[in-house]
RNA sequence: GGCCCGUUCGUCUAGGGGUUAGGACGCCAGGUUUUCAUCCUGGUAGCAGGGGUUCGAAUCCCCUACGGGCUGCCA
């Protein structure tokens, strides 16, 4: 059988965003599953739109999410180059071979007279082609020495690919079974642009035929020009060689209509790209699921389901599992709505099952560009006690930030409702008792305060919630014993101290 | 407008002629817990509409509606 060959076919004009990180996803779990490879190749062949940085934000992107290529610009091989770019002349030349087999023509129309064709097709738009093109400017409609002329001038021409006419072009989608097209709904697309470089269709087929790939997962909107793609081969003479083809469903918007964009991200007030890319021409910053506390494994995971299931009802796969059960048979064909909701509760799922240590890894970074600086014991201890209450990594700033920062924020609810004249003295007396007790471990804590409780005939409601609030500020956090342990004697004593102080203001 | 693709709870989905239409997220209720969270139990809610075919249709066919993509010297 034939490897499997994958690529992953990136243009550098932004970062990344999800429904491509998806695609790389889905081309990587074949290739590996199958003992493939898994390419990387840059489509940079639109130098208008090309962004600095988004080569390098791409590569960043799939290492985190360990989505590494096998073989890609920087790695070399026998295939290389691998941005295309840096192989403009390959293409060329497979051009003058489709003109020279009349495959292809020349074209010197200017735009302005591409636009007036296009008006006066009226409400159905006409298209360049076989309808059109011989009233076009071009080397069909022209004499060889009138062309030869032009050429010769140096007046700019595009390369079209000839659509035959009365064609059905029909070909097997893996997704969507077998699909047809009437060449006669085709345009003479453009194969190779004025400044020599070659348009996705021809730098596309052409990539995939001399990197000998076997299967072209990508996404839907790549399904109406399939068929363009198909002829090219044809033309070509690859057609034997020719991929299989796998469209993937677009990623929706949350609400509303369309695909999902950047600008949702922003709206919404979720990630849409992997990481954070500043953007320059908007001057506005985008956060990453790496920076909104996303685990690299929960993203991909949730990623995986979004368009695909195992037929199974399991949900938590690790890559390995992915690899292992992944199948492009049960890609679903539809669209999917992207929801957060879901992917939080993925990455809870994987917080859950993280190791102490690995969490308390995973939290350093943020707990750094909060301002923090948190010891390594104690920061997997509250790895220990605060996994259960994270969805994102950067809960925890938000709901462990007592432990490390004297500065709270009082529950002014509980102040009002809770400091009044028995409570008072009440809690003033279990402070004496604490300033007495040598031995702040969490159980001696317990017992301590339940005798106290207990021999003074009180209850845990009135005693409980100020004492909590008065360490911690608010009324929900983790155990209260365990949290007076890590936080230490002096500390508790001097939080008492502030805290009481306030509550007599208000 | 034209062409292509699609449509099962609010969302992600299973199910491909006979199912009480299953699971997950969310939400709600209850239990556990000194609080919050975790955890456990239960509940909520769906086959886009209309025609066929069939003893029988969520499942097959047609139409309509709706959604999506493409219709660039963008990918």
């Amino acid at each position: 059988m034939k490897e499997v060959r994958v690529r992953f076919a990136p243009s550098p004009t932004g970062p990344l965003h999800i429904g491509g990180v998806r695609t790389a996803l889905y081309n990587y779990l074949f290739a590996k599953q199958n003992d493939g490879k898994f390419l990387l190749r840059i489509e940079d062949t639109d130098q208008l739109r090309y962004v600095e940085g988004a080569e390098e934000y791409i590569k960043k992107s799939l290492n985190w999410l360990g989505l590494i290529p096998d073989e890609g610009p920087d790695t070399g091989g026998n295939m290389d180059p691998h941005r295309q770019s840096d192989r403009k002349d390959i293409y060329i030349k497979y051009a003058d071979k489709l003109v020279e087999s009349g495959h292809a023509y020349y074209a010197f129309d200017t735009p302005e007279e591409l636009d007036k064709m296009r008006e006066e097709g009226g409400e159905s738009s006409a298209k360049y082609d076989h309808s059109t093109r011989e009233n076009m400017k071009n080397s069909l409609s022209l004499s060889t020495e009138k062309v030869e002329q032009m050429i010769a001038e140096g007046i700019p021409y595009v390369v079209r690919i000839k659509i035959p006419q009365n064609e059905v072009i029909t070909f097997n989608d893996l997704v969507r079974g077998e699909v047809s097209f009437s060449s006669n709904e085709l345009d003479d697309k453009v194969i190779l642009k004025t400044d020599g470089m070659p348009t996705y269709h021809l730098a596309n087929i052409v990539d995939d035929y001399l990197m000998k790939i076997s299967h072209v997962i990508r996404g839907e909107e790549w399904l109406s020009s399939t068929a363009h793609h198909v002829l090219l081969y044809r033309f070509m003479g690859w057609e034997d060689s020719m991929p299989q083809f796998t469209h993937l469903p677009l990623i929706l918007k949350p609400v509303g209509k369309g695909k999902l964009s950047k600008r949702d991200g922003a709206n919404f007030g979720f990630p849409v790209f992997p990481l954070e890319w500043y953007d320059k021409s908007e001057d506005e910053l985008f956060l990453g699921f790496k920076e909104f506390g996303f685990l690299p494994e929960a993203t991909l995971n949730f990623l995986a389901l979004l368009g695909w299931n195992p037929g199974t009802e399991q949900e938590i796969f690790s890559m390995d599992n992915l690899i292992e059960a992944f199948s492009i048979e049960k890609i679903v064909k539809s669209g999917a709505r992207f929801n957060i909701e879901k992917a939080k509760w993925f990455n809870q799922q994987y917080i859950l099952i993280m190791t102490d240590d690995k969490l308390a890894q995973a939290l350093k970074p943020f707990v750094e560009t909060a301002g923090y600086n948190v010891e390594s014991a104690l920061l997997v201890k509250l790895a220990v006690i605060m996994k259960p209450r994270l969805e994102l990594l950067t809960d925890f700033i938000e709901k462990a930030k007592f432990f490390f920062d004297d500065n709270l924020t009082y529950d002014e609810k509980t102040i009002r409702k809770k400091w009044k004249e028995d409570n008072i003295t009440n809690v003033n007396s279990l402070v004496e008792l604490l300033k007495n007790t040598e031995d702040f471990s969490k159980e001696n804590l317990n017992t301590i305060m339940h005798d106290f409780i207990q021999n003074n005939n009180l209850s845990f409601g009135n005693i409980f919630p100020l004492v909590r609030v008065a360490l911690t500020g608010t009324l929900s956090g983790p155990d209260l014993f365990e949290t007076m342990e890590i936080l230490g004697k002096n500390t508790v004593l001097s939080r008492f101290d502030v805290a009481f102080r306030y509550f007599d203001s208000i």
